[in-house]
RNA sequence: GGUCUGGUAGUUCAGCUGGUUAGAAUACCUGCCUGUCACGCAGGGGGUCGCGGGUUCGAGUCCCGUCCAGACCGCCA
């Protein structure tokens, strides 16, 4: 070993101990007769310290010429300190060098190895192996792991295997678009990355496998986010011989478990919504229910008075803003050209101020009367000291619209405290959704979802109505996991599938061994997949999974360090046979 | 595919309605400093203002194009 200790370990306990230890130059304080070295590895930063009286001549003009981010490894004693630091776990001693060696020396570093970095994200994502020498960054990456392995803790416990799925899979039409490799053995044609390991471990459950997990990177070539990737990892699960309340349970449980090790946090029975509740309140179907600000649909209180924007529109929509009352009108047009920006390309915002004298005050005063404001107020449930906020348009898109609108207002409101945790499942998805572009239906949540069993009739009359038994797990206002129970019927997989209009041929050559796999006794089954990548960074109080993942990609797909995508050679794409061969 | 924001010293940024030699902080280098830990003090080096074109007596600043980065919409079963 190159060491005797981390840089994180020593204290009073180890006074008079003869230690070496071995890091990164932190930084170092040159007083002239006296030089500290901030030596730094995983577990912390130790103080290393040369003077004149105790350390020899030529010692200390070589301790001079350290610089940030020089590697070595430093023999010496440790003493208590004249004066402590009580900012460090190891701050209370030092270390009095009797040798050091320089393993490696550094460049100077782009950017400052700190906390708070003077780097900008291009830089560090170029540099990533120094930006993971910042604290923030590496413990990140030690949160995940921990999270992670609370995760296989708690499956395990609860009897589910992990068993690993292939990434050189088949493209299929459905869902997200597909990474795709060609095979060289096989002139022409391609194998695809998979999206998920949905099929396969459908047919983990056919192979009796009874209770499934992987901790699995799933690839989906699609425009990228803040909070989406190229490449991410799922926490795939499948159980058979469930229905949908055993999943929700289980998984609950997973949350929570995972709420209570990891952030010590104890949250009791999730809250569940439906897809159209969650709609209907609160414009999306990942509701943040941190705070309140419920939508309330206020048409049958503010059409018919005369007010023509209203009149003619198919949906009128409010809430209430906390204590906003006192907003100047500067303040109020902010929001309104926050709304009209053309990412929200709302036309505008109607307020009414609900006074703490019980009077309203609204930019509609012409056409409404206290009565009526007293009933908006009373819909939105807004009290004295808040302020009614109205949208109105096209249903769908006035929702969406007032929902970005909540969700600016809580950030601004502060409310979003990312150390509270507001879990909830949101159920009955409707089965279908109809897709105006290529008009047909498309699956809301994918092909194997399970219809409910109640409404399978509803099946040929009216796709559009049935609903699913599926669900997701919301927190926070994102998405961290989606699951259903599945069709394990080969006729009814039959009937999707022509459904989503596919001819029996497609359907046979995409999926032709999901079907035959059913006629062999093929069990009831579910599952759910939770991304955890978001979940982690949920979990680590912040909104961008990127300083989750030790290697991320930017917005454009692009690795910035190794620089990929790359070309590839005339070579390799003619052994890919992605080129004809040129005859000689 | 679209909307918006940005690109100026190694780095993060400022630079007004176009006007002499483009600034600050930090990092870096040199010197000083008897307990520093965001050390302090004094000094120094460091710039093709993303790239290309245009307008103008004159462009970091205005216009057009382009590249790069970030956020969002579409998309993401």
């Amino acid at each position: 070993m190159l060491r005797t200790n981390t840089c994180g370990e020593l204290n009073l306990t180890h006074i008079g101990n003869k230690v070496t230890l071995a890091g990164w130059v932190q930084k170092t304080r040159n007083k002239g007769f006296m030089i500290w070295v901030d030596l730094r590895d995983r577990y912390g930063v130790t103080q290393i310290i040369f003077d004149e009286e105790r350390t020899d001549k030529v010692m200390l003009e070589k301790a001079q010429s350290l610089g940030r981010e020089f590697v070595i490894q430093v023999q010496g004693t440790v003493i208590e300190r004249v004066s402590k630091n009580p900012n460090l776990s190891t701050g209370d001693v030092e270390i009095l060098a009797e040798s050091f060696d320089v393993l490696n020396p550094s460049k100077t570093p782009p950017f400052t190895i700190e906390s708070e970095t003077d780097g900008g994200e291009e830089l560090r994502m170029q540099y990533r192996y120094l930006d993971i020498r910042r604290k923030p960054v590496r413990e990140n990456l030690i949160f995940r792991s921990k999270v992670s392995l609370a995760i296989r803790n708690y499956l395990s416990a609860h009897n589910f295997i992990d068993v690993e799925t292939p990434y050189l899979i088949k493209s299929t039409p459905e869902g997200a678009r597909d990474f795709v490799v060609p095979s060289r053995m096989n002139a022409g044609e391609f194998y695809a990355l998979p999206q998920s390991p949905q099929t396969f471990k459908q047919l983990l459950m056919v192979g009796g496998m009874d209770q499934y997990f992987q901790i699995v990177k799933c690839f989906r070539d699609e425009d990228l986010r803040a909070d989406r990737q190229p490449e991410f990892t799922q926490i795939d699960c499948e159980m058979t011989f469930v229905e949908q309340e055993d999943i929700l349970t289980r998984f609950e449980g997973l949350l929570k478990h995972l709420l209570k090790e990891i952030k010590g946090v104890e949250v009791f029975e999730f809250p569940r919504m439906t897809y159209v509740e969650a709609i209907q309140k609160y414009g999306n179907d990942k509701p943040d229910i941190r705070f309140g600000m419920e939508f309330a649909e206020l048409n049958e209180f503010a059409k018919g008075k005369g007010f023509p924007v209203f009149d003619q529109q198919e949906l009128i929509v409010g809430i209430a803003v906390p204590g906003a009352a006192s907003y100047t009108r500067k303040q109020i047009d902010k929001l309104i050209d926050w709304v009209k920006r053309p990412q929200i390309g709302a036309n505008g915002l109607i307020w009414v101020k609900c006074n703490e004298d019980g009077s309203y005050k609204s930019s509609v005063d012409k056409f409404y009367s206290q009565e009526d404001l007293t009933n908006w107020a009373k819909q939105t449930q807004a009290s004295a000291g808040d302020l009614v906020l109205i949208m109105a348009g096209e249903t769908n898109k006035t929702r969406g619209q007032l929902s970005a609108l909540r969700m600016e207002l809580a950030e601004q409101l502060g409310l979003r405290d990312p150390e509270t945790f507001a879990p909830l499942w949101v159920v009955d998805f409707p089965l279908l959704e109809w897709d105006k572009e290529s008009k047909r239906y498309h699956a809301m949540h994918h092909p194997f979802t399970a219809p409910k069993p109640e409404q399978m009739s509803l099946l040929a009359t009216d796709p559009g109505a049935v609903n699913a038994n599926a669900y997701d797990l919301v927190l926070n206002g994102n998405e961290i996991g989606g699951g259903s129970i599945r069709i394990h019927d080969a006729k009814v997989q039959e009937t999707m599938f022509d459904l989503l209009g596919f001819t029996k041929e497609e359907a046979q050559a995409q999926f032709g061994f999901l079907m035959e796999a059913f006629q062999y006794g093929a069990p009831p089954h579910g599952g759910i997949a939770l991304g955890l990548d978001r979940l982690v960074s949920i979990l680590g109080g912040q909104e961008t999974i990127r300083d989750f993942i030790a290697f991320p990609k930017n917005n454009r797909g692009r690795d910035l360090m190794i620089d990929a995508p790359a070309s590839i050679d005339s070579t390799q794409l003619e052994e890919l046979n992605l080129v004809l061969k040129q005859k000689k």
